[in-house]
DNA sequence: GTATTGATCTTCT
DNA sequence: GAAGATCAATACA
């Protein structure tokens, strides 16, 4: 799913972009949040695939997952940067900056720009005020290690548009 | 260009 | 009390 999402679409309340990076964490990784079983925070991560779990990240920003798999799994895709596509405006005045590079390349700035908070968690994807369509064609893709994480960090389980300039971080 | 630090929520020790 | 799926401002090279 990481994969499929990249060159996605991603649309909150019209606002929004194309999906230039992600990273998959599974319920057998240490690194994900479902690694330790069911919490208040991460339930919306158990459900089944196809809704938002959002969760606050350093106890200062919000960052965005697409959840996958059978309901009890805790699966998710995190969403780390989109290429501005619709919606700017709104996206410069949350953001308070300009540059559309700046916008949303990292998965606290994506979730300022498009407006997602806790108010989000656990809503189905596929209805308003969510929008994703998947890419008609393939993309070509870049791949490496997950960012900011202490465990699980041999496994490469980022995912980017390869080129992009839109990404938090390049990959090499 | 890299390095350091403060912001302060949620979970786990 | 510490650490974390982060960001921005600041200080330096």
């Amino acid at each position: 799913m990481a994969r499929a999402l990249v060159g996605a679409t991603l649309l909150v309340d019209g606002v929004g972009g194309l999906v230039v990076e992600t990273e998959a964490y599974d319920h057998e990784d240490p690194a994900s949040h479902s690694f330790g079983g069911r919490t208040a925070r991460n339930a919306s991560m158990f459900r089944a695939g196809g809704c938002a779990y959002v969760y606050r990240s350093y106890g200062i920003h919000w960052c965005l997952n697409v959840v996958c798999g059978p309901a009890g799994e805790g699966s998710a895709v995190l969403l780390r940067a989109l290429e501005p596509t619709h919606g700017l405006d709104r996206m410069r005045a949350r953001r308070g900056i300009d540059e559309a590079r700046l916008l949303c390349s990292g998965p606290g700035r994506l979730c300022q720009a498009l407006g997602v908070d806790a108010s989000q968690d656990g809503l189905p994807l596929d209805a308003p005020p969510f929008a994703l369509i998947l890419p008609e064609r393939p993309v070509p893709l870049a791949t490496g290690p997950r960012i900011g994480i202490s465990k699980g960090v041999a496994t490469p389980w980022r995912f980017g548009l390869a080129g992009s300039r839109f990404l938090s971080r390049p990959f090499r």
